[in-house]
DNA sequence: CTATGTGAAGTGTTTCACAGCC
DNA sequence: GGCTGTGAAACACTTCACATAG
């Protein structure tokens, strides 16, 4: 997410670890998997044990937050996931706009699993004349410099981008200008934002490289 | 990536923290990039700004392996990249199967990072028949059950999962039967596997969720 | 003067272990 | 018996600051 800066310890959610906010949303796939199959509570063992680190971890974690655990009983899986999704902000439906409909752009617009946790795609975004007006999964797509137009009318907030490279800087100033806050990048490039815009970058050839060293350097490793 | 296990404070890579594995991937992104603009060298300094890390951090996980730079000069560019390639294993090319060729495996079939990184794709499966046959992006398409005879002949030991949740298991206990040493997972669950097999997960939700939390949370404002 | 490599110091995160409650 | 929440201890990671080298 943002830039480097200092930490001035402030007291709520601000000063919070973003490996806990990971986890946060591990907690809820597990949560919500448990919840679908019927089991009313769960303990900080058990998730743990799910996924593959201490029952303290998880407490812990938790802590940050409030308490939301009963002594004796564990966590209620309902109440719990309610809590999580209202501290990661996804209790409110988010609308989403996505830049640069290729192979890539469209697998996303496609995917089911936004849609499950709260976002949802309401516009497209293309350089490419011959891509623009035909909607993907019922997602309109527009021309790029309809973006800030649209961006505005449909009160986006988080855009995505799925463009080469070369073009990542651009499509950023063009969203940022646009007023959106949050963006996740899948363009394997380093990108400048003002400090007031988040962001989280995803580069799907590191995933591998991680993996490469690891199956290289096997002896542990899982 | 790996379940915590014990950490016996073995000397060489298996004690190099997964972070400094991360950022050995970044710096391999930017050094190739100033490869390619023609500079020949440049500094921890420059690295870490590029990076938004310090220097020192830089030269820190560097150290790791090694002593690759040259004091009063920085590091030459060209060897750097070398070196940090033959740590991560991507020196060498690798096969890599992809299972599952929905949308999300179809556009990772397509994506070209893969390729300049030395991952390439040598078969996709996917349990649809009607699928089975036609070549993707060049890339033949077999049915699941050819997958351990396929694995062994192409000596695939890298397997991606692009299948719904609820199959992801039954594919990981395929792909480790028929030897594969690393999976990176796209679906939204939790997979089991041995000891030997190293894993990376990449859940596209979750990375919107971190996203929305630091909206949500951003400083002051609101 | 520039820039690395590295012990030592500083910070942050995880685990331990137990009081308190069901 | 089971389980949470939490200070304190243990551990890991990052930054500082400086000796050393070109």
């Amino acid at each position: 997410m943002s830039r480097p800066k200092k930490k001035t310890a402030a007291p709520s959610a601000n000063s919070v670890p973003t490996a806990v906010i990971n986890r946060l949303s591990l907690y809820l796939r597990e949560l919500q998997r448990i919840v679908r199959d019927g089991k009313q509570t769960t303990s900080s063992q058990a998730l743990g044990t799910l996924l593959g680190i201490t029952d303290a971890q998880v407490r812990k974690d938790l802590a940050h937050f409030g308490q939301f655990g009963y002594p004796g009983i564990g966590y209620r899986c309902e109440e719990l996931v309610r809590a999580i999704r209202a501290i990661l902000g996804t209790d409110q439906v988010w609308p989403v706009a996505i830049v640069g409909v290729g192979n890539l752009g469209r697998a996303l617009l496609g995917y089911r699993g936004f849609v499950q946790q709260g976002f949802r795609f309401v516009a497209a975004f293309d350089i490419d004349r011959s891509k623009v007006g035909t909607p993907i999964e019922k997602v309109p797509v527009y021309h790029l410099d309809e973006l800030s137009e649209v961006v505005r009318r449909e009160s986006i907030r988080l855009g995505m981008i799925a463009v080469p490279a070369a073009a990542a800087q651009r499509v950023v100033n063009r969203l940022v200008e646009a007023g959106v806050q949050g963006i996740v990048n899948f363009a394997p490039v380093m990108i400048n934002l003002p400090e007031h815009v988040s962001h989280v970058g995803v580069d799907l050839a590191m995933e591998l490289e991680q993996l490469s060293f690891s199956v290289v350097n096997r002896r542990d490793s899982g």
